[in-house]
RNA sequence: GGCGCUAUCGAAUAAGGGUUUAGUUCGCGGCCCUCUCAAGGCUGAAAUCCGGGUUCGAAUCCCGGUAGCGCUACCA
């Protein structure tokens, strides 16, 4: 029978969840849904170092509203599940709670011959490296070099026991095997082979802080968890010929998940991976919400940026995989649906912020009113309280097709709810001259006598007396915005003058000419 | 330096040996619409990294070079 499709996110909390990782995780989740399967959040923080705190709520949060919620790892109240359960059965997710079951499959390798204690010290191998650095080599702690340095190969099996015994000042490193064909297969790369003589015996339990490092937890929780499919970011790729190694090590051959690795996001411009400075360069956000850091700096989202999470992961999923017809826009659920690995793209995917912003626009379009009503509503508060459903959504309808971002609104729309203070003057100077100071008041008062007062109807009754009297369509069409918008730009003069209505019109034309007049 | 991955318009990508004068979207230019700004319609410029090979035929398969990226920690 085939086994049930599992696959996991495993990010690291060492700090925001980058928009990569994001993208990474929706590939996860596509893949684990479109299968029926389960899509798993661990958090590897075996990085005692480095931890962050609230990173990892960030992430959770950021998978939140991105619309990714985790099969196992969290509960609903987003909070990783830290007991087994029937529901739960391989809970707890977060590595540091489970540092207990590590050990043991360390010490099996070491039993087995496939790893061995090492008793270097930090300054010793450093030493080394720096030594070997001197003379333009790579100092590599592999099948040449282990035969001199200390460790349980080397020294006499009493000292070993007496060093391990003292329970610290050792490390277990994995023997990786001399002139051996690596053979692997990516579900995105295909067959690739490579000769364990260039691989070093990677560190797989770490002195410092009594953990494991992320290729033993890795394959073990994968293992334990009952992986199906890794699917993570290219940077793994050195690692995988290890990786294969301790599946075999282990014995674990016939369950061991396939893999398949993504290439990067790169920077919008030059040379590249994206990261955190390009963003406040070029003025775009790296991460899904924003986040300060201890030091107090600020670093944008974007969701406090205006986008909306179905637009933001829309344009993800994009960036490195399509889906082989012209459609653009999709829903996550709609990518459930048509995501495949084999359309993931293999090389690297240059980041381009003018596409995101087309996204979130075409998103904008497709909101109903009364979402966008309810949300404009909350986002102004008591300055727009005053005014009807009906007024506000006619203003957003007419606007939307202006901006990229809800956020811009607020801008965009304030002279449909202030009357303005005043007026561009080099509009003024453009427009307010020759004849329009004596034609203005006869449109105005040719206005104030239109029934019904519709957008067709005033658009077509305005525009029919001005052409009557041959007076010039520009510069009088453009007066009458002026005196609505306080600006020469701005959306149709009939559609403004249908949404504010007669009398707001007129009192706003008459403001317009008082104070042009003095 | 070593090892690995990758290589199509400015960007994302399509084309799975012949259907290709290499398509689409974003961006850029022009025209139309027009009371301005958008939007929309039409349209233009713009690419198979280089060199070999295989083949009747190569963007596509193979080899080499080059370039970019990644890894080369008791980080993940």
């Amino acid at each position: 029978m085939e086994r049930r499709r599992r696959v996991r996110f495993a990010p690291s909390p060492t700090g925001p969840l980058h928009m990569g990782g994001v993208r990474t995780a929706l590939y996860n989740y596509l893949y684990a849904k479109q299968a029926g399967g389960d899509f798993i959040l661990r958090i590897e923080d075996t990085d005692s170092q480095r931890f962050v705190p609230g990173a990892e709520a960030y992430i959770i949060e950021a998978l939140r509203w991105c619309g990714i919620y985790p099969d196992e790892g969290v509960d609903a109240a987003g909070n990783v599940v830290e007991t087994a359960s029937a529901r739960h059965p391989h809970a707890p997710y977060r590595q540091s709670q489970r540092r207990g079951i590590y050990r043991k499959y360390a010490e099996e390798l070491v039993e087995k011959g496939f790893a061995y204690y090492a008793f270097d010290t930090a300054e010793e191998l450093t030493a080394l490296r720096t030594a070997a650095e001197a003379e333009k080599k790579t100092f590599t702690y592999n099948w040449e070099t282990r035969g001199s340095l200390k460790n349980s190969l080397t020294l006499p099996a009493d000292e070993v026991a007496r060093r391990v015994a003292e329970e610290t000042g050792w490390t277990i490193r994995f023997k990786i095997p001399e002139n051996r064909t690596v053979a692997m297969d990516d579900l995105i790369r295909g067959h690739i082979e490579v000769n364990s003589n260039t691989l070093d015996d990677k560190v797989l339990w770490k002195r410092v802080d009594e953990l494991p490092t992320y290729h033993l937890a890795n394959i073990v929780d994968d293992h334990l968890m009952e992986i199906t499919e890794v699917i993570r970011g290219e940077e793994w790729l050195p690692s995988l010929p290890l990786h294969y190694l301790l599946y075999e090590a282990f014995g674990w051959q016939d369950t061991q998940p396939r893999f398949a690795h993504l290439s990067l996001l790169l920077k919008p411009d030059g040379k590249g991976k994206l990261s955190k400075r390009d963003g406040d360069r070029l003025g775009f956000p790296v991460f899904p919400l924003r986040w300060v850091n201890a030091e107090g700096e600020v670093s944008r989202g974007y969701r406090e940026d205006g986008y909306y999470p179905e637009a933001f992961v829309n344009m993800l999923a994009f960036l490195g995989w399509n889906p082989g017809t012209e459609q653009e826009i999709f829903t996550l659920d709609e990518l459930v649906k048509v995501f495949t690995l084999e359309r993931v793209v293999k090389s690297g995917a240059r980041f381009n912020p003018d596409k995101a912003k087309w996204f979130n626009q075409e998103y904008l379009r497709m909101r109903p009113v009364e979402k966008l009503v309810a949300e404009f509503r909350a986002a102004e508060g008591p300055r727009v309280a005053a005014f009807s459903d009906e007024y506000i959504g006619g203003v957003l309808e007419l606007m939307r097709e202006r901006v990229h971002f809800p956020t811009e609104f607020h801008d965009a729309t304030s002279f449909f709810f202030e009357v303005p203070a005043e007026y561009d003057p080099a509009a003024v100077a453009k427009f307010w001259k020759d004849d329009i100071p004596a034609i203005i008041p006869q449109v105005r008062d040719f206005i104030a006598g239109i029934e019904p007062f519709t957008k067709e109807h005033v658009g077509e009754s305005v525009e029919n007396l001005i052409r009557e009297n041959a007076w010039p369509m520009g510069k009088v069409m453009n007066t009458l915005r002026l005196f609505l918008v306080g600006k020469s730009v701005g959306p149709g003069v009939a559609d403004m003058m249908a949404i504010m209505g007669k009398d707001e019109v007129l009192r706003r034309i008459d403001k317009g000419i008082a104070t042009l007049k003095s």
